[in-house]
Formats: structure tokens, sequence, C-alpha cells
RNA sequence: GGCGACGUACCCAAGUGGUUAAGGGGGAGGUCUGCAAAACCUCUAUUCAGCGGUUCGAAUCCGCUCGUCGCCUCCA
């Protein structure tokens, strides 16, 4: 079997081929650090994480870059409402996003390049399409690209540049565009702006170019995939094939992929909306990352997720299943002989979620085969059928699953000395049949995080999260 | 106005021509249990927005209607 990917450019789901046999290339549209990310953009990278993390599981080497836009009207808004430099705006919501990468288990990418920091490759590039008459320079100092000199251009998105409804909002005193559909290569200096002197003037870049340049620059001229929200299929992205391509005649990205948006509130979820959740408010509302991060990639990337109290919830009963699943396992005891059929029923879940995610990464089903193998292995459980040995094989393949999807607790670690006591008193409690003492003692670590069970082989605990 | 997606149980969500319509959450009952929690078992869509059509057979294909959302503008 192979993988399948819905490709935007074909409008289709295709097999996925990489170019270079083995090794995938991925750019991903990354964050514009002017305020904390919200989980709307999360879903974006979360998708990506999730397509990354699969190519990888499925043995192909994975190149995953993902720019942060650290120049934009926004940041030096920002900047200026401040009074700080765009450098300061920028690092603190870079390092905000840094953070929530962290949290929400997010692979890092191999190369998270910033957009000032490749002003050069930039240059270079619209120098090359000035030089090839695809764009032109402004009385202001801004350069434009001119769509009509690339014919394929509303491809991606399917439109037709004929019947574009422009001109409606564009900013009459911007920039004397020949035609009002080209857009910015560079913007020409202003006062009160950031600007670099370079080889074709001075100024800052436009948004679109910084993508090109640095995608080019760390997977080449043409790579495997492109990632983004849908909504960065047009102009974003349909910009980025026309400036790339007009520049080097080659095809740029082989795969397009790109997830629909987080709903909240039967809405998109959008600062401009309102309607937005992050992270940081999240957590402290009492959900843990990992159910943040279940609610966020378990629905179709190319479907509308509903995002709320409801799917939150959800989320975290789920993960508190399978959690309660790896204690129940890492407490097992049994010398019954192994279980025969346990291999057939692990190499049958393998195989419903290797076919679901190879299937344009079709995570419902895939879900639903680690949630059939959790009710079966709670049966055997229950039913002592399964070894010692047998428990341990079946916590390594749920945790070889979840290479993939990242929603499994960390490996169990002790506890500290303290809570180790506690929970030793308890179960000494219990042998003296002291409930009284047992029972306190249950309370007292659940106000510390630590959730006790009693079960045939004993208490067992497991961390609140 | 143009382009596109979607409408499956109380909620979320698979399934896209053919045995009992996945899975998660929630709810009801039961087993187990010092209690609790968890787990397991049973039940919770004779039906897939509506209406027509194609077919031996459709949630799945076609048409129309209704509804929701997105893109065409900064946007993940």
């Amino acid at each position: 079997m192979t993988i399948r990917l819905h490709d935007t450019m074909a409008g289709a789901v295709r097999e996925f081929v990489p170019l270079e046999p083995g090794h995938v290339r991925v750019y991903s549209c990354g964050p514009t650090v002017y305020g904390p990310a919200h989980v709307g953009n999360f879903r974006s990278f979360l998708f990506a994480d999730l397509l990354v993390r699969y190519l990888r599981y499925r043995g192909l080497s994975v190149t995953w870059v993902m720019n942060i836009t650290d120049v934009d009207d926004k940041i030096i808004k920002g900047a200026r409402a401040e009074g700080v430099s765009i450098a300061a705006v920028s690092a603190r919501y870079r390092e905000s996003f840094l953070a929530d990468v962290k949290t929400i288990g997010m692979t890092m990418p191999d190369v998270m390049p910033s957009a000032t920091e490749h002003i050069p490759q930039m240059v270079d590039l619209i120098g090359k399409l000035l030089e090839r008459g695809n764009a032109y320079r402004t009385d202001d100092g801004s350069i434009f690209f001119r769509i009509a000199s690339w014919p394929p251009y509303g491809r991606l998105a399917r439109l037709d540049p004929e019947g574009m409804r422009v001109g409606e909002r564009v900013d009459a005193d911007e920039y004397g565009k020949d035609d009002v559909r080209d857009f910015a290569l560079w913007k020409g200096p202003k006062p009160d702006e950031p600007s670099w002197d370079t080889a074709i003037g001075s100024g800052r870049p436009g948004w679109h170019i910084e993508c090109s340049a640095m995608s080019m620059a760390y997977l080449g001229p043409s790579f495997d995939i492109h990632t983004g929200g849908i909504d960065l299929i047009f102009p974003h992205h349909q910009d980025e094939i026309a400036q790339s391509e007009a520049a080097t005649d080659k095809t740029f990205v082989a795969y397009w992929l790109h997830c629909a948006h987080l709903q909240m509130g039967g809405q998109k979820m959008a600062k401009s909306t309102g309607n937005i959740a992050r992270v940081a408010d999240i957590l402290a509302g009492g959900v843990s990352p990992r159910a943040l991060r279940l609610a966020l990639i378990s629905a179709h990337y190319r479907m509308g997720l509903s995002f709320g109290d409801d799917s939150l919830q959800s989320a975290s009963s789920a993960i508190d299943r399978l959690d309660t699943l790896l204690a129940a396992l890492s407490s097992y005891r049994d010398d019954c002989p192994d279980d025969a059929t346990l291999p057939a029923l692990l190499d049958g879940a393998r195989e419903a979620f290797v076919a679901a995610l190879d299937d344009d990464l079709n995570i419902s089903p895939a879900l639903a085969a680690v949630f059939e193998l959790v009710r079966e292995l709670n049966r055997r459980i229950d039913a002592r059928t399964i070894s010692t040995a047998d428990a341990g094989r079946a916590t390594e393949f749920i945790r070889d699953l979840d290479r993939v999807l990242g929603i499994v607790p960390a490996a169990d670690e002790s506890l500290d000395t303290e809570l180790q006591k506690l929970v030793d008193d308890r179960a000494a409690a219990r042998t003296a049949r002291d409930w009284a003492a047992s029972d306190r003692l249950r309370t007292v670590l659940a106000e510390r995080g630590i959730l006790v069970e009693d079960t045939r082989d004993g208490q067992r605990w497991r961390r609140a999260d």
C-alpha cells in the first residue's frame, strides 16, 4: 500500500511519490509572531506535525521546514504602539510560540528560518524576477509581481484572474501598481518602518516572498509538500507559486496540502472575529495538553473541526481511557502462558491504523483502531488471559503507534519520595483493612494529582495530569 | 456575483454501491468491588437534511430544493 495525499493543485487525492526516493521535503507556513498564536493556528501546525510524524513512521526520512514571519504590518504596528523595536515584539512572541509548541507536543521542525535573517535570499529572488520581466518598480521604491506576465496565475485557487473582484478594498494611496491584482514583492521605505538597504534598493520584503526564498533555500527549487491553512491558498500560496516558478521555470511544489479551519461557535476561529482561544487559556482551564492536542487532531484535516468545551471534554475522557489502560498494563502481573491471540490482535490494529493514515491521513478510523484495541486489551486484562510479558508487549505496541499520535503519557516516572511514602502508606492501610486511613490517603493523593485505584493486582496509581 | 466544502444518533465523527451504519464523548441498566475509581457486558440511528431519479440493490451515483461554512481581502 502506498500513501495517498490530497493535492490542492490537482483537486484530488494522489498517490504520494517523493521526488527523491526515501526522503521527503516539507515546508509549512508558520506563525507571524505579532501576538500569541491561537489554537486555530495550532490546528494547522499539528496537521503538518501529524503528516511529518506519519511519513517518518512509514520509514521515510523527512526534512521539515517551518518559517517564522518576523516582519510584517502587524508586527510593525504592534511595535510602534508599544514604542519598541519589531525585534523586541517578534522575539517575545517567538518565545511564546516555541513554548506552546513544546507544551502541545508538536515535533520541532528541522529548520525554523526567520524572514529577517533571509533578506539576501529574497533580494536575489526579486532581482531575478526583475531581470526576467516578471516584476517592476514603482516610484516609491516598491517592486511588484506582474501577474499578467505569468499565465497560470489563479490555478491553485481555481480563480479566474479576469473575474477576480478587485479594487474594492485596495488601498488607493498605497502604491502605484500597474494592475490592482499585482502583489508586492518589496515595499519601498517609509519613515517609520524598518528598512533594509539592498541591491534592489531599500525597503522591506512583502509577505509572500519570504516563503519562496526560504523554502527554496532549504529545500531546493522543487520540493515535495507545502502545507498551510485553507485560507492561505489564495493569495499567499498562489503568489508563492507565481514568483518561484517564474524565477526558476521549475515546478515549485509537488503536493499542496491545506487544512480546513478550526471552528468555534459555528465560525472560523480568527482574531478578527474575536472567537479565539489560546493554548495557555485552555490549560489554565484545567485541560491537559494531551487532551488539547487530541481535540485538535481528532478530525480529518480537510474537514472543519468544531472546537469548544464539548470537544475538549470528549478528548479529555478519551485520554483518560488511554491512560487508564496503560496504568493497568503496567501494574498487570500474571504467570499464565502468553496469549496466542495477542500477536494477531496487534497486527490487525496496526494494519487498520496504517491503512487509515495512508488514505490521506484519515485519522478517524486510525483512532478507532486504537480504541478498539484498548477495549480488547481491557477485556483480556479483566479475563486475565494475557501474561505479564504480553502486557509489556501491548504497552510497547501502543507507544509505537503513539510516535504518530503523540497523546500517550510519558513512560512511568517514579514518584518523589514523599508521594511514594503516601502511596506505600495507603497500601499498608489497605492491607490492615483500615478503610478510613486508606480513604483519607486516597483523597490526599488526589489533591496532589495522583489518582489511586485498587485492582486485583493491588493498588495502582496514575497522574491526573 | 464567482469558486469550493459540508449536512450521518443527545454531541463530535468514520463509512462514498451490497453481511449487524466504525470510533470517541454523553446517557440508562447490569457485573465486579469495603467504598471509590476503572474496566467489562447490554441498551441508546430499521436510518444517513428533504424530494425525485438511476440500479436487482444507495447514506454512498445523478438532479433539484433547503440549510451551514469557507475562499475570492490581512488570515493557519
